[in-house]
DNA sequence: TCCATGTTTCTACGATAAATGAAACATGAT
DNA sequence: ATCATGTTTCATTTATCGTAGAAACATGGA
């Protein structure tokens, strides 16, 4: 992963409805949620959801997967290892 | 760690210019360096980096000491070891 | 006291991000 | 083909962020 990879899943996170978004989704597992769901959990309008969850998936951080009209948004626990291992790695205290 | 530190603290690491300055204070280890020696380690004017590290300080990352003339910055372990634990428990998937 | 050094605050401006109404697009049902 | 539903894209406005010159502030030394 590299630092702009790195600054952009930052970036993701660092907006309120993101955050939000993502544990949503990761309290809600591999099943996932379509966008409309999200929206009405969250009270937040569906184009400007649709903006947060572009940026999230842009990140690397959520996947989409259609299932008829419904588009279906869940957590990308890959792209978080990895996130978490960059963490780990260059923002802690190897000695502590 | 409630939802607007958490924020705050991404929003800090969302930056190129603040993740490499946290990288640099992560990797001199507790001794930390003055704010002078990170602009040149850097190549970033003072007044720049000045706002940059005032944004990781109140975001909790970073801590600041005078020491004569000099300020000298440090990694804060337990800013970053909070938002780690958050992470942890609210964006990866437990069953994983 | 006066000066040099290290650092921050003030100020202004260009760039980027957030929010949302309106329009468009995609799919499935009739 | 037509329509309703779910979702996104476009376009616009407003707010926030990043940058850096200039000025101010703090400390230590002569």
């Amino acid at each position: 992963m590299d630092i702009e990879e790195v600054t952009k899943a930052f970036g993701a996170l660092s907006q309120d409805t993101r955050l939000k978004v993502l544990s949503l989704l990761v309290e809600t597992g591999t099943g996932g949620l379509p966008a409309g769901d999200i929206s009405l959990a969250l009270g937040v309008p569906q184009n400007t959801l649709s903006f947060h969850l572009s940026h999230l998936e842009h990140s690397g951080l959520i996947n989409r997967r259609r299932a008829g009209r419904f588009i279906i948004y869940s957590a990308n626990n890959e792209g978080m290892k990895n996130l978490l291992r960059y963490m780990v790695e260059n923002c802690c205290d190897k000695a502590a």
